[in-house]
DNA sequence: GTGATATTGTTAAAAAAATAACATACTCTA
DNA sequence: TAGAGTATGTTATTTTTTTAACAATATCAC
């Protein structure tokens, strides 16, 4: 279905975000050129890999230079598509919904956030960041006459499969979906998970094999059960 | 340092909170037994992986049964030291600090949020979700008065790097970043960085590719830059 | 109780990813 | 312009991760 042809690695597009992140900051620096050395550095990914996954799209280096880093944030923009505009909306103005609202990073990446939308009516007419919030009550309407490309989904779980099923009936192909539920899409539907909590997740882990570690008593993990 | 011995692969660390995610909503259900393969079905993970990492950590299964529901969510739970108590404070009670502060993933994974730092006056003191703002003047004296474990940080790029270093100087061990700006951090404290835009470069680099197979174009991905 | 069936835990094989190594090409100095 | 130095892009090797296979064990119907 086109999805499989030219796909880039799962593996590869991880790291994308991390290395645009750093050549974006280092577009105020007076740093003309870098190379994979001082860029392993700064990612924590080494050299080697870092000039792998870069000609994987391409040849952007220059011999015994580096990288333009310049050139290279630009490309970088232009393999994660940040080139084509794409129309974003909020479904769910709750906290998290309003803190998206709010969120700087749209615009750099080509996104347009156009609109909010929610079932409660003391939210609906309220403008947070100059988007006014909608009735959800209006979405078919609205995305019948606005071509939209992501959703943003931060409502509640329980109403989160019954959302979904209309985004997609009303012609999504992209939900960003921050609702810790798991939902059902199509094939044709792109759903990125976005586990908010997944960090905290991480962090208790970490802390846990550390605290373990320190007291040498590995065992107590493997207790069985039965 | 102790981070050598006995450490998850983090690989299938970054799988746990996925087990988690689905197994808590089993418990809901009359569903008392889970195999393998009915949990792939689920996760999207093969039923050979799952096994395997389950296995990592000791023998919770039945022959011909499959996994108890109950003992394995509970089993997750300690894995990933969920029975253990840590205390959370957030730094920056901006849009997204304050919709941290209504999260309602603390507790659950054995965090209780204690407190939220700003240093902007018309904040200080306001309660957000039963939590009183405070000022970060006192962020020393209240590290002093009580045990944190970790900090969630989500002050401005411009401050992340100073807040951090008085973080650490106060005993931090444990960061969840919000920034997207780089910190430094000694090694003996985790950062974990929660890069809130990853899910928008996700989402644009696969849509990007699927319009890209759908053109049958692909050089125009590979084009020189001089 | 016996045999057919199911599902684990684990071992073996395959695939994917990361690292190391290096030939190539470019730069710079003298 | 020759030679030393540098850093890429790519190939070879190693390591990690995933999948496949299967022996072991428990269940259940009869």
């Amino acid at each position: 279905m086109g999805k499989e042809i030219n796909s880039i690695p799962d593996i590869i597009i991880s790291r994308l975000p991390v290395y645009y992140q750093y050549l974006k900051r280092l577009q105020d620096s007076t740093k003309e050129y870098i190379s994979s050395e001082e860029l392993a550095e700064l990612t924590g990914f080494s050299s080697s890999l870092i000039r792998k996954d870069l000609s994987y799209f391409g040849t952007f280096g220059r011999k015994s230079y580096g990288y333009d880093v310049f050139c290279l944030f630009q490309q970088l923009s232009i393999i994660m598509g940040f080139n084509y505009k794409k129309k974003i909306i909020i479904i769910g103005a709750g906290h998290l919904g309003q803190a998206l609202a709010y969120n700087k990073g749209y615009r750099e990446r080509g996104y347009q956030l156009i609109s909010i939308f929610d079932k409660n009516p003391k939210l609906i007419g309220l403008v947070i960041n100059d988007i006014e919030i909608r009735s959800i009550n209006n979405l078919e309407e609205f995305m019948e006459n606005n071509k939209i490309n992501v959703a943003a989904l931060t409502v509640p779980g329980g109403a989160a499969q019954k959302i979904t099923d209309r985004l997609v009936a009303a012609g999504i192909k992209a939900i960003w979906d921050f609702t810790e539920v798991p939902l059902q899409v199509p094939d044709d539907v792109l759903l990125e998970e976005q586990l908010i909590n997944e960090g905290l997740c991480k962090l208790s882990v970490k802390m846990n094999q550390i605290r373990i570690n320190n007291s040498e008593s590995a065992e107590d993990l493997n207790c069985e059960q039965k």
